[in-house]
DNA sequence: TATGTTATCGCAAATATTTGCAGGAACTCG
DNA sequence: CGAGTTCCTGCAAATATTTGCGATAACATA
């Protein structure tokens, strides 16, 4: 699939997606690197960054940004989901895509915008968070 | 207003407000810093991401994410709006609230998330960006 | 206006991420 | 299987952003 594209195939390539792939849900660059240098000793993050993204080109995975920091997870077919992410706690919560098509599709009648909905997610307060903490609607 | 909040009113604060509000749109970080040191020569850029993060926090300036880098602008009271944000030329276009509504409805509802909307910004490719490039949609 | 309290600043170091470069590896073609 | 071409990697340096800390300035109170 990879070669397709016109990508060469190399050890730290097939590493880093084997590792994405076994994990399952989203990983940190940082996490990604530990653990593919577990492997193959002379990993160099700089490779995992660029392997990352990439494969994220390829649609092969999928970046999701928590926080500041950018996440990946590997890009199952048929299961794609964009993600919520809650500022207090970090949690990332799954969003079916059948959320966004009328918003989607808005963009693009409106402003022929076509959204980078592959890569989507939003920020914001989850349930939870919204019980624990203070409320930032409180009047003065 | 920021004192009502509990900051207090810097020099510096002043001078990044001024930079902010008199340009209008929105600026990199590294703009305001340009812009800030020529009035005040010991303005230090560490103190102009603080102190846009706190306005952003206290809610003078709207934050957008461009690229990978923030741009921030002047809020201006009823001119909310988000952005599109196009990765092939890092345009950015407004976007007025109300083709979100229902969207932050429905997760609110759905989910009881509420989504930072404040905040909220786009990607993806601008119809003028769309004409020129390639379509990754093409075929395989 | 003088004084105490504490938030804020400037600096430098830490952290996260990207980039330039030269050697080595993957792929192609014969 | 061997040689050539070009992509990819590892390293180190560059860039972007955040953080720790001691000194200072802003604000409140008298």
């Amino acid at each position: 699939m990879l070669r397709r594209q016109g990508y060469r195939i190399t050890p730290q390539r097939v590493l880093v997606l084997s590792v994405v792939a076994e994990n399952g849900g989203h990983m940190g660059v940082d996490e990604v690197f530990q653990q593919a240098k577990e492997a193959h000793q002379y990993m160099d993050l700089a490779t995992v960054y660029r392997t990352l993204r990439l494969f994220r080109d390829a649609g092969v995975v999928t970046e999701v940004e928590i926080g500041d920091r950018l996440h990946y997870e590997f890009t199952l077919p048929g299961q794609l989901h964009h993600h919520m992410v809650c500022r207090e706690c970090m949690g990332a919560y799954n969003l079916s895509p059948h959320y966004l098509e009328e918003f989607r599709e808005t963009l693009l009648h409106e402003f022929g915008f076509v959204p980078d909905i592959e890569h989507f997610s939003i920020t914001g307060t989850c349930s939870t968070c919204r019980g624990e903490m203070g409320r930032d609607d409180a009047q003065s």
